[in-house]
DNA sequence: CGCTTCATTGACACACATCAATGACAGTGG
DNA sequence: CCACTGTCATTGATGTGTGTCAATGAAGCG
């Protein structure tokens, strides 16, 4: 989730601290680069005519946003922080300069945003299993190492039944019916399919 | 959806076509490049130890997959045909080649692909949103136009449903109940906030 | 003209969200 | 060392919002 280290290194991030409520950038300011977050919570918003907020994204610590201002005269939306936070600012001309002189970087950057490009595409593919069932046994399938059975679950429950759109409690029932069939087996800090 | 005209243009595609339920590639082929769709389907597939399979993708027309396969050497899914199908192929190191010589056409392709991770993220910020009218309504402030208030409809409301996770019929229940209660307009082809 | 697809509305059921309660556990501070 | 606090995991009870099935009209099309 974080960018390659031939960028991150290559260029010199900006720290930037922001208090819960605070304003990063709004809409049709000038773009001054992308962002990522290092702690707390970024949260992007659009505004309608009449006044209706909505939110594009979320992001959390260790997740990039704006990337597209590289390319973009202005930012097309508002960035506020949820709380408490602290972003890392990439100043755009910085990086342009890297990725054109840089080919190596460039490929990475471009490698790193195909397979996000595929692993959003997959998240919103498994959101269209309806079946709380059916969604779990994919993101489990899909999420599966090497043997194509062993899941390992590095956070919290509740984080993974906020990554496959559930409840908490719908993602706790479930696997309890999953184990209870015997369709998987769960251990400490992993699930194995059966 | 579509590449830029420079490196559609620049890389001369192969054209495949595909009977339903023919295989483009499968698990662990080396990585020939990615593709487009011209007409049809095409679903990407995992499957697990159990033989059980799980879409991570469905691409239709105008839609790349498998772009990641420029920076791997093998292909980590199956590309199943679900019905006839027309995909263009665009080889890796025709690909490669040209972005390495031509810095214009590199930008433009990622330029591309940071659109669409943005494009991607809000989608699935969309999906966390539960209620079928909320989630209607920041859909249309997320598509409003230059004025904050039109939304043009190009394809099928059906359509517009799925792109947003709902039914058709629930999203027609929703539009009926928004015009009933003065929150929006309906015309031709095109919806305005009010 | 049939045939197909889309838009629309109705009726109904069920799966999941929601609210609630409990136990386990880690961290904290007196 | 032990209450105290907060969070997570878990399970129960309940309601409701959507999905699903169904029927109709309208529009495009060969």
């Amino acid at each position: 989730m974080t960018l390659p280290d031939t960028v991150l290194m290559g260029v010199k991030p900006v720290i930037r601290e922001l208090a819960a409520g605070e304003t990063l950038f709004a809409a049709g300011d000038a773009a001054r680069g992308f962002f990522l977050v290092r702690s707390g919570r970024m949260r992007l918003v659009r505004f309608s005519a009449g006044g209706r907020e909505t939110a594009l994204f979320v992001a959390g610590p260790g997740e990039r946003f704006a990337e597209a201002s590289l390319f973009a005269e202005t930012y097309h939306c508002d960035a506020v922080a949820l709380i408490e936070s602290s972003v890392a600012c990439f100043p755009k001309a910085a990086v342009l300069t890297l990725l054109q002189a840089n080919t190596s970087a460039t490929m990475d950057l471009m490698a790193d945003l195909a397979r996000q490009v595929m692993d959003l595409r997959a998240a919103l593919t498994l959101r269209d299993i309806r079946s709380a069932r059916e969604r779990v046994l994919a993101y489990l399938v899909a999420r599966a190492g090497r043997d194509g059975r062993t899941i390992s679950i590095d956070g919290r429950l509740k984080d993974v039944a906020a990554a496959i759109g559930l409840t908490p409690e719908a993602l706790y029932r479930t696997l309890a019916q999953l184990e209870a069939e015997g369709a998987v087996r769960r251990g400490e800090d992993s699930i194995t399919l059966t």
